[in-house]
RNA sequence: GCGGGCGUGGCGGAAUUGGCAGACGCGCUAGACUUAGGAUCUAGUGAUUUUAUCGUGGGGGUUCAAGUCCCUUCGCCCGCACCA
């Protein structure tokens, strides 16, 4: 009989959706078990990347399953955004109707790659009963203080025709589409995550199951860092400007301040001064600058006098203050002291404006000198020119000095984060509508929970041009205040799709709840996610909006956690030909043919077999053949040997040598794969079970068919089925089928391995001299150090080989290796 | 600049605790079966001047023993970045 791929990958599916095989219930006499993989943005079709993601999910999933796990392992889709709004303004198609179409298609694509999904548990973000708890997600947020409403200069995509969160702001270009960000004066909505930047950053020790390199990430992403920020008076004036500095030690090395032009006091400040015009002309140029350009450490440090001094409050000098383009009104305070002799960049700056350098820390036991130095001094060093902390290490020096300034109310400790609030309003339709209206006597009213949803109305038009289709949609815009019944007006703005992924993985949890989003109850048992896969390029933006709202969530006692994802994996990129699959550059192979030519179970077992699952993976056709002809080999054996395959154990004390080969490797085999799904090691684990499927072909060589040790050959059969089946559960599903068996391979119990089959008698051991190997020896396995000394030693090829020399020492490790150290 | 990672045959990769470097697969070579082979099975396949020597980006070190630990250096990839 031949592999019939095809055949048997539609039965096995009809066969699982009939009997909804995956389908999972809460179960407190079993261990829970919650593998998630990134839900899909529906954009039509499953691509390579997909598959890796969801395969090894699969595997997990249904290893942990045999495992006697009650495993949830959902599916969903993250179907709210613009690549659906766009196709409506296209092809004039309701976004609606777009993005149904595709999670039809793809989730048939899902179905034939015979993923494990419990599908009772779909969810898609776009789906009324889904958005109208994004709402509520909104209100618990509001009516806690972390949803506000303010005015500022935020990111504008003019290609999206929408405001974009920082984190979507990629070198200065839109994340999506890649074109030049700008910047707008806009009100907005946000979400107050800075609240919680200090637990963010804490927690991040706690993700012990997390890559390093996502969790530096998100540290860097939060950017905390230590300082104080300290008053300085505007000369002339009683007014103050604060800086924040890391640096307070260097107060007295202040020779010039700097200040962002965008500051709002710098119109003030300048108005009617004779560098008005200057400073004018140099705010139109900063302004003109791209936020790449601006942002870039290539840019050259340029600034204008603005006639106004400041007041260092700790020495009493006065202090010209600039306004320069190296300065940002978005971190700290939008103004900066300047310390020449020990900031690099104030170091430029000085030097380009002929500003006075003053050393204030020395180098220990050195005497620098201004007019020598060619760049800042940085680095640690003792103090000078600094009245009465002379003579101190800066270190001290520093705590010593924000202890003074509080104690003169001048200044304080202060922690600064580079996390900033997030923009979570977009000015599209096809998304969640911010549950908000605006009424002429109540002000801004949040819709009240009982009144959701927000419906998202279906008669709009998409132009594309101007404004939001929904603020032109005059049903939806006007409406009445839930609070005094008066005329309102409806927040025209839908919510980011980030906030619709931020608590999906709760809502899996129980997914038809039509009063709340959840029950604390149902997450108490499933959460948190034992373990998340999906791509590295969510490190930041869904990672760290999931665990913020993870933290409110457990702030208002909805969830249990504070942490949602207890492992994380991010898998690396599908490349063909070194590159990236994509259109643009050709080198795109589709799931859909692959499924075709080979089934789905050859794609799988080449995607987890071609590299370890964190590594990018090269695409290699010839390699997809070879691990067709490998499902063709496991074919051929149970096909040909199923008739002489015993259903009952092993007798391991009555098998002669070429029998207990096969009973060892096969054990063995066991014990390496269990290890290697363990730790997720599947490359490795898939080339071991190769190696047992190649001690049954020799078994098979060696041995007349009728002298076939039955109860062996059954035994090497039904493990090698057993222990593909996780991730290539068509085939093994039919041959465990051939072999006699009735249940669902997924539900049959991991194999184990005897402990007995693994002891031998005898092992090869080698046998170096000064770290060199001279010999290979057969010796008893249970031998000590002593007895294997005496063996080597009496070895002929290693008697004449140190004849005449002496022997310093002997190292002998059990079972392994002798290493006579001789002189 | 800061942070994370990587560097092993012709290729993908293995070596989990310092203990036989190159498992497994791809490719290649030869043989068997065959009218035929792009099927299948078997054997071989790091390099070289092949009783042996060399070999895990380079240099140095620790050790009886180093791909693995330490120091140093080069190259590549990813993330953040005029962050005060």
């Amino acid at each position: 009989m031949k592999y019939d791929f095809k055949g048997i990958e539609e039965k096995w599916q009809k066969n699982w959706e009939d009997n909804k095989a995956f389908a999972i219930k809460e179960n407190p006499d079993k261990p829970k078990y919650y593998a998630l993989e990134m839900f899909p943005y529906p954009s039509g079709n499953l691509h390579m990347g997909h598959v890796r993601n969801y395969s090894i999910g699969d595997v997990v999933a249904r290893y942990k399953t045999m495992q006697g796990f009650n495993v949830l392992h959902p599916m969903g889709w993250d179907s709210f955004g613009l690549p659906a709004e766009n196709a409506a303004i296209k092809n004039g198609t309701p976004p609606a109707d777009w993005t149904w179409k595709n999670i039809d298609n793809m989730r048939d694509q899902l179905k034939r790659l015979g993923f494990s999904y419990d599908w009772d548990r779909e969810v898609a973000t776009a789906k009324e009963e889904y958005y109208k708890f994004t709402q509520w997600m909104f209100l618990k947020l509001f009516e806690n203080g972390l949803a506000y409403k303010k005015k500022s200069f935020v990111n504008w995509c003019p290609s999206c025709q929408t405001v974009l969160a920082n984190e979507q702001v990629v070198n200065g270009k839109c994340e999506r589409c890649k074109s030049e960000v700008g910047k707008k004066d806009l009100e907005q909505w946000f979400f107050k995550i800075t609240d919680y930047a200090d637990r963010l950053l804490a927690d991040i020790d706690k993700l012990k199951g997390w890559p390093d390199k996502v969790k530096s990430m998100q540290t860097n992403w939060i950017g905390k860092s230590e300082g104080a920020e300290v008053k300085f008076k505007i000369d002339g004036t009683d007014k103050e400007l604060t800086v924040f500095t890391t640096r307070p030690d260097t107060i007295y090395g202040v020779s010039y301040m700097v200040m962002a032009p965008e500051h709002p006091i710098v119109d003030e400040l300048i108005s009617g001064k004779p560098e008005e015009a200057e400073c004018r002309a140099f705010i139109e140029k900063v302004r003109g600058m791209s936020e790449i350009a601006r942002s870039s450490t290539d840019t050259e440090k340029e600034g204008v006098f603005t006639g106004t001094y400041m007041i260092n409050p700790i020495s009493g000098e006065k202090i010209p203050l600039y306004l320069a383009n190296y300065v940002f009104l978005d971190y700290g305070t939008g103004v900066v002291m300047g310390v020449a002799a020990h900031d690099q960049r104030d170091f430029e700056f000085a030097k380009k404006y002929n500003l006075p350098i003053r050393i204030v820390i020395q180098p220990e036991g050195q005497n620098m000198k201004e007019e020598d130095m060619t760049e800042a001094f940085a680095a640690e060093g003792i103090m000078e020119n600094s009245g009465e902390f002379n003579g101190m290490n800066n270190r001290d020096a520093l705590k010593k000095i924000i202890a003074y300034m509080e104690e003169k109310g001048i200044g304080e400790r202060k922690i600064n984060f580079r996390l900033r609030d997030w923009l979570i309003s977009r000015q599209r339709y096809w998304g969640a509508p911010i549950p908000v209206v605006y009424c002429e006597k109540c002000g801004t009213v949040a819709i009240p929970e009982d009144q959701l949803p927000v419906r998202l109305p279906e008669n709009v038009e998409f132009t594309g041009q101007g404004k939001s289709p929904l603020s032109e949609c005059e049903d939806f815009m006007n409406t009445t205040c839930p609070k005094c019944g008066g005329k309102a007006v409806r927040e025209s703005d839908t919510m980011d799709t980030f906030v619709c992924s931020s608590w999906y993985f709760l809502r899996y949890c129980d997914p038809k709840n039509d009063k709340m989003p959840f029950s604390k109850e149902k997450t108490d048992y499933w959460m948190n996610v034992d373990q998340y896969i999906g791509g590295v390029e969510h490190a930041i933006l869904h990672l760290l909006y999931a665990r913020f709202f993870t933290k409110v969530l457990y702030d208002q006692g909805y969830v249990s956690c504070q942490e949602p994802f207890e492992n994380l994996l991010t898998q690396g990129m599908v490349l063909k030909d070194g590159s990236k699959m994509s259109k643009s550059v050709g080198n795109v192979v589709s799931p859909e043919e692959i499924i075709e030519k080979y089934g789905a179970d050859t794609a799988r077992l080449f995607i987890l077999f071609a590299a370890p699952p964190e590594r990018d993976l090269d695409w290699n056709d010839t390699a997809v053949e070879g691990a067709y002809r490998f499902l063709n080999r496991v074919w051929r054996a149970v096909d040909e040997l199923s008739e002489y395959a015993g259903g009952g154990a092993v007798d391991g004390t009555n098998l002669n040598e070429t029998e207990k080969k096969l009973h060892f490797a096969v054990n063995a085999g066991i014990k390496k794969v269990t290890e290697d799904f363990d730790r997720f090691s599947f490359n490795t684990a898939i080339s071991s079970i190769m190696e047992t499927v190649n001690a049954l072909y020799q078994y098979k060589d060696a041995v007349n068919a009728e002298n076939y040790n039955k109860e062996l050959i059954g035994e090497a059969l039904r493990s090698i089925v057993l222990m593909l089946s996780p991730i290539v559960p068509h085939i093994t599903q039919e041959l465990w089928e051939i072999l006699g068996n009735s249940e669902n391979l997924f539900d049959t119990p991991w194999p184990k391995f005897d402990e007995r089959a693994l002891v031998v008698s005898e092992v090869e051991v080698v046998v170096q001299i000064n770290g060199k190997i001279r010999d290979k020896m057969m010796i008893s396995a249970d031998l000590d150090p002593k007895g294997m000394q005496d063996v080597a030693l009496a070895n002929d090829k290693i008697k004449e080989l140190i004849e005449g020399k002496q022997v310093v020492k002997v190292i002998a490790v059990p079972q392994k290796l002798i290493n006579i150290v001789v002189k």
